[in-house]
DNA sequence: CCTGTGACCGAAG
DNA sequence: TCTTCGGCCACAG
């Protein structure tokens, strides 16, 4: 079940679990720039559960202060569904961003990549 | 404790 | 380039 912040009480932004953790970075991605769901994976040291980034992402109550748009799949696709993707595209552009055919245009040159975590 | 559910990823064809 | 297919694992019931 998607996260709701009204049976599982408000301002819950930053957990103890993995979800928080990914809030918390994808905070952190500078304006103008994109991370994948996979690399946030693997700064957060698992490098393999990119799919429960998405999930963390999808959960997020609207409103809150998590630039969720600056994450995009890998290779710089908008995996996405349609509407939500086209609010990604929007908020992209107005950042600086170029989509085009849903994927980030010179998508090297705009990944950023989390410090790695430390060992 | 066990199960269903995914805003993913990379390899293969 | 595109589509299909397994593997992946946190979280809520």
């Amino acid at each position: 079940m998607p996260y709701d912040p009204a049976r599982h009480g408000p301002q819950r932004l930053v957990g103890p679990g993995f979800h928080g953790r990914v809030h918390e970075l994808v905070r952190t991605i500078p304006v103008g720039r994109v991370a994948t769901y996979g690399s946030i994976a693997a700064g957060l040291g698992s490098p393999r559960i990119a799919r429960q980034v998405g999930f963390a992402l999808a959960s997020l109550p609207a409103g809150e202060p998590i630039p969720w748009w600056r994450v995009v799949g890998a290779g710089g696709r908008l995996t996405t569904g349609a509407t939500t993707a086209r609010t990604q595209t929007k908020l992209l552009r107005h950042e600086g961003v170029t989509i085009r055919v849903g994927r980030v245009v010179d998508f090297a040159a705009r990944h950023w990549r989390p410090p790695t975590a430390a060992p």
